[in-house]
DNA sequence: GTTTGTTATTTTCATATTACCACTAACAAA
DNA sequence: TTTGTTAGTGGTAATATGAAAATAACAAAC
C-alpha cells in the first residue's frame, strides 16, 4: 500500500528568559525554506525510533543538545497544503526547559524568540506555536507545569513569578503560598537556603514523582 | 524518501445508554484480526482527505452513518509493535453522540460496549479507549462536553445526571443549578416545556457557538 | 373538588474558601 | 541604629459551597 505521506515531528521548546516566555527557533539547513527560521523538527525514522516521542527526543538532542526536559505530545497537524512536498503529517510536541540548559554551541545554532513576537514561520509552524502557547497557558492554571521552566532549586517567589509571567496576571502572594500544602508537588530542601542581600529564602524542588501534578481549582 | 509508516485514524465513539458510558466497537472485516471487535478506524487517504480530521469524519460516516457529532483529536499513538504489519501511526479521535443517532442498520453492524467492561481489543486499542475515557472524564469536570451525549433539547436534571454518570459521583442539585448563569453555554428554549406525569421541566439546548465551553473551577 | 405522589425549582443557612490588604521577620548596607 | 528590601504570616469581608428544607406544578387517586 502506498500512502505517500510525509511523517515528521516538530517541537516547540519553551524557556523563560528576561521575564518573557520564549521559544527556540533555528535556521533550516535544507530546502524547502532553507535558511529560514523554523521549529526544530525532523522525519520520524521507523527504523530508529521506538515511537514518535523517541523521534521528538532525538530531534531535541540533535538540534539543541537537550537530553530530558519536560516533553509532552501537543497535537498532530496534517493535510495536503502545509508542506510543499505534499501531503504531510507532523506530530507536534512541546517542551519546557530552564534557560541555563540552553547553552550556545558552535555546532548548534539556535535562537530564542519571545512567544509574543514570533516571526512568520514556514509550514504551519505559527499555528503550532500558537497551539502550544495556549496549551502551556491553560495547563499552567491548574498544574505544576511552570516548575520545569525553573532551575532544579527555586524559591516560592520565583515560582510565583514564573506563573505570573506565563499567565500574564498578578497573583496574590498569600493565596499562592497557602495553596502549597494542597499542591504537594513541592518539597522544601531543608539545608538549602538561598542567601542574598536580603532575608534568605527557603528553596524548593519539584518532587521527581510529581512532574505533572494536576490540581482542581485555579492557582 | 521511503518511510514505510502506516498512517491511520481510529475513533472512540462514546454514547450514554442505560445510564452507562458506552463505546462503539465493530467486527473487523479484514486481516489482521479479521472478525475481532475493534475501534472504528481506517487509513488516511492523502488523495481524499483534507486532513486527519476529515479522515476521522469519513471513517465515522462509513462505519456508523454519523455525520457531525462532537469530534475531537485525542492523541497520536505510534511505534513498531502496535500493528503486526509494521511501524504504524494512528491519530486517535474521540466523539460523543446521543444514543438516538446510533441507528442499527443492516449495512452497519456495530456494537455498544460499556466502557467499564470493554473486551480485549487488538492493536493498542484498549490503551486508546482508556486514554479517551480519561480525557472525557477529566474534561467533563470543567467543560460543557457532556451536553453532546444528550439529545438536542434536555432538562437540567438530565444534564446533571449525565455529568454524574460520566464522573461517577453525585452532584448537589442546588449547586449545579446555581452554576448555570456562570456557565452560559446553555440557552433555555422558552416555548419548549417537557410535559410528563409530574411538574413539567424547562428545556435547554447547548448554544451552537459554545460547543466546547471551558469554565474554571469544578462542576 | 381535594388529597397525594412525584418531580422541578428556589431558598435558607451554616460553613468553607477566597481576595485583598496589612502586618511581622530577617537580612545587608548605610 | 536606622533604612531598604525581600520573605513569610495574619485578619477580615466577600463569596462560594454543601446540605437540607421549602415551595411549585402537574397527574392521578380519592
Amino acid at each position: 500500500m502506498e500512502q505517500n505521506i510525509i511523517v515528521s515531528v516538530d517541537v516547540v521548546l519553551f524557556t523563560l528568559s528576561e521575564g518573557q516566555l520564549k521559544i527556540v527557533l533555528l535556521r533550516r539547513e535544507r530546502d524547502p525554506y532553507a535558511g529560514q527560521l523554523a521549529l526544530p523538527g525532523g522525519y520520524i525514522h521507523a527504523d530508529k525510533d521506538r515511537d514518535s516521542l523517541a523521534s521528538a527526543e532525538r530531534v531535541l538532542l540533535n538540534k539543541t543538545g537537550l537530553v530530558s526536559p519536560y516533553l509532552e505530545q501537543l497535537y498532530t497537524f496534517s493535510g495536503g497544503v502545509r508542506d510543499p512536498r505534499g501531503w504531510s503529517l507532523s506530530v507536534a510536541y512541546y517542551a519546557l526547559v530552564h534557560e541555563s540548559l540552553l547553552v550556545p554551541d558552535a555546532e548548534l545554532r539556535f535562537e530564542l524568540w519571545p512567544v509574543a513576537a514570533v516571526p512568520d514561520l514556514p509550514f504551519d509552524h505559527n499555528r503550532i506555536v500558537d497551539h502550544a502557547a495556549k496549551r502551556l497557558r491553560d495547563k499552567s492554571t491548574y498544574t505544576s507545569l511552570p516548575c520545569h521552566l525553573l532551575p532544579e532549586l527555586f524559591t516560592l517567589t520565583e515560582l510565583q513569578q514564573t506563573y505570573e509571567h506565563i499567565l500574564g496576571v498578578a497573583l496574590d502572594k498569600s493565596v499562592f503560598r497557602r495553596k502549597l500544602p494542597e499542591l504537594d508537588f513541592l518539597e522544601a530542601v531543608p539545608d538549602a537556603i538561598r542567601q542574598g542581600k536580603h532575608r534568605p529564602a527557603q528553596l524548593y524542588r519539584l518532587r521527581p514523582d510529581r512532574r505533572l501534578t494536576i490540581f482542581d481549582k485555579t492557582v
